[in-house]
DNA sequence: CTCTTTCAATCGC
DNA sequence: GGCGATTGAAAGA
């Protein structure tokens, strides 16, 4: 049973009011995958809906839907102690193009930067990762320090549009890529001892559609699969061109995965910004 | 020194 | 195919 405790919300960032385009339909994620390289629907609009005009119930879309009347629509998704906010934030031309040039220009890290130790073995890390920022910034991920590469045009590109839509401004960004669904992130907090207090972390999704698994602390490992411990694991679908906003307290006891999906054989790369506050000593 | 937390692969169902 | 349980060395508080 998939819990999908997601609602309709206003707005928390800068968006003026929201407004739907077709009949107001509570889209819940779609477990299915989905292929980022797929042909296009309206090429100005924003992942959301669209009702899709064929068959779909309710009134029919208006015929002038021009890009600048799309607006986000944003969904919460709240529980307890978890707070977070998602809406496709780029249109699916956008999307595309970003998509594109961040396979064309990002170069991962590789080596000691790219392996962990788990139970005594040494492994690859199951997807790729880099990080771009400020310089002198540092970020600490499972025992190694990541040093930042110099920001990017792209990578400014996006942080822009995230800055209009939640109105942070963001200095690092960690970057996974997962080839296909073999490619995963295991359980897991964003260390929050280092960024700003109380800061949000910004999670944006450019390729192929992944599930993303919030469980709640209490809700892990030995003997804690109880009656009613109530606390389900929150699914969500995180889009292309996607932006999960996951604010505070939500990485104090929730852990979040990327699980393994086998049937999904196209890529995915997500950048994580974040407010780090730590500088390198030198 | 002690205690807590962390990561991914494998196996069983 | 997916999920829960299981496996420990290293780092940090």
């Amino acid at each position: 049973m998939d819990k999908f405790a997601i609602k309709k919300r206003k707005v928390p960032g800068d968006w003026k009011s929201e407004r739907r385009a077709g009949g107001g339909r509570e889209s819940k994620p779609d477990p299915d995958l989905s292929d980022p390289a797929r042909g296009e629907g309206n090429p100005e609009s924003f992942g959301n809906d669209a009702g899709g005009g064929a068959g779909g119930p309710g009134p029919p879309p208006p015929l002038t839907l021009l890009s600048t009347d799309v607006r986000p629509v944003w969904r919460h998704v709240a529980a307890e102690g978890l707070d977070c906010d998602y809406a496709v934030i780029f249109t699916r031309s956008e999307a595309d193009d970003i998509f594109l040039r961040l396979e064309e220009e990002l170069e991962y890290f590789s080596g000691d930067l790219s392996r962990v130790q788990v139970y005594g073995k040494w492994y690859q890390i199951p997807r790729k990762q880099v990080a771009h920022g400020d310089p002198r910034l540092t970020y600490k991920y499972s025992g190694v320090t990541l040093s930042p590469k110099p920001w990017l045009p792209v990578l400014e590109r996006i942080r822009e549009r995230v800055r209009e839509t939640t109105g942070h401004v963001f200095n690092f960004v960690l970057i996974n890529r997962y080839q296909d669904g073999k490619d995963h992130i295991g359980e897991h907090r964003d260390d929050e001892r280092e960024l700003e207090q109380g800061s949000p972390i910004a999670s944006v999704s450019f390729g192929a559609s992944r599930d993303f698994v919030f469980r709640h602390g209490s809700a892990r490992g030995g003997g804690s699969r109880r009656r009613q411990g109530r606390l389900e694991p929150i699914k969500l679908l995180l889009e292309h061109g996607g932006l999960l906003l996951m604010n505070h307290p939500t990485n104090v006891h929730w852990y979040h995965s990327l699980p393994v999906r086998k049937r999904v054989l196209a890529p995915r790369v997500n950048l994580t910004f974040r407010k780090v506050l730590r500088l390198s000593k030198n």
